[in-house]
DNA sequence: AGTAATTTGGTACGGTTGTGCCAGATTACT
DNA sequence: AGTAATCTGGCACAACCGTACCAAATTACT
């Protein structure tokens, strides 16, 4: 259901936004009603007030935190070298927008979940359309920064250098200390490289 | 705990099968003490007598399913046509070793599957030995291949493969009328023709 | 044959889940 | 001001879940 009042909506958005917190710090699993109203600071009965069912709450929760994510690609966009094409730092970049800005200790852990939320769309019929909208828009920008790097290159190649990062992340999963983003930034720095 | 009886030994197996088929057919979360019982046609109480808890049992199912699938891949490389090196059949080999044997009409929810299994290690860290031994047998298997096909690879280049597959199966998940297999077969064909 | 170890299977407990219910409080509208 | 729509929040329910318990049955061993 949706929101009439301001207060309502308010509120609608402070659980999309705690949703939103769950999802990323726990995975979909973790999106509960009463987690999700517990982190929010209300009552259970308005995560089923504001939301018919959890798979309409995890929906919004998926989108406000693609949206945020999408918003983090352009403003890196914006401040991007034109002068920067091959080296490093251009690598850097794009894994951000693969895999998230760096977490730290935590890094293994974020982008975890990001194939996560991937792999569970599979399972999770309802959220494809979501998904393909999100990763059309991902892959948009990609096309935009390797054109802007004075790098351009064709929608073919995206892909490709795409699911080599999202490939070696899967399997650095099975290490005994996951490091992903590191595995990632190998397979793409051999691809990247002028043969 | 281990059986020490024959007919002990008979009744763990099969719920060790029992407990594959179910994570074959819906996933980790599938595998339940209730529902392991049922499939294997024993009372509840036996899946917490021979295994102490259900992580023990899970374990036990990936290995078995895992093994199998192993055994498979081995029978495959026997038969293999030394003839065969880049032809479409060759392509299709290396495709059913990493995904499995085409499953028809249920493939993509089989090769989902095999990510849900991957990724969820990344959760589940008392499966990473055994995901790790599986995998490093798999790659091995895919060294084996190339060198008979003629066309011997070092191990970067096959974990490059794998990896393009893999991603190029994750990304295809989010489509309406997801295929996986295709879309990994055509990352596969591009990046093994000769450049 | 008889004792000990193993296995069996019914049952129960405490926990969490999604969701429905509903009397009362709040807000919007005329 | 007064009626109607909206919202609030405490509570309960039925369905799961993993796991513990334990008396009875079966099997192994001397």
């Amino acid at each position: 259901m949706t929101a009439a009042t301001p207060k309502g909506e308010r509120r609608r958005q402070a659980l999309v936004e705690a949703a939103a917190g769950l999802l990323v710090d726990g995975g979909f699993d973790a999106v509960r009603h009463r987690a999700v109203a517990e982190r929010a600071g209300l009552p259970l009965a308005s995560t089923t007030y504001y939301f018919d069912s959890l798979d309409e709450l995890v929906t919004a929760a998926l989108e406000f935190h693609g949206r945020a994510e999408l918003e983090y690609g352009k403003a890196r966009l914006d401040e991007l070298d034109p002068g920067e094409c091959g080296g490093e730092a251009f690598i850097d970049l794009v894994l951000d927008l693969l895999l998230g800005p760096p977490a730290g200790d935590r890094d293994a852990e974020a982008v975890l979940l990001r194939y996560e939320r991937l792999v569970a769309t599979g399972r999770r019929p309802y959220l494809r359309p979501l998904m393909r909208k999100l990763s059309g828009e991902l892959h948009g920008l990609l096309l935009d920064i390797f054109t802007r790097a004075g790098q351009p290159v064709g929608r073919e190649r995206v892909e490709e250098l795409i699911a080599l990062v999202d490939g070696a992340v899967v399997n650095a999963l099975i290490e005994i200390s996951p490091d992903p983003r590191a595995a990632a930034r190998r397979m793409l720095a051999k691809a990247m490289q002028p043969r």
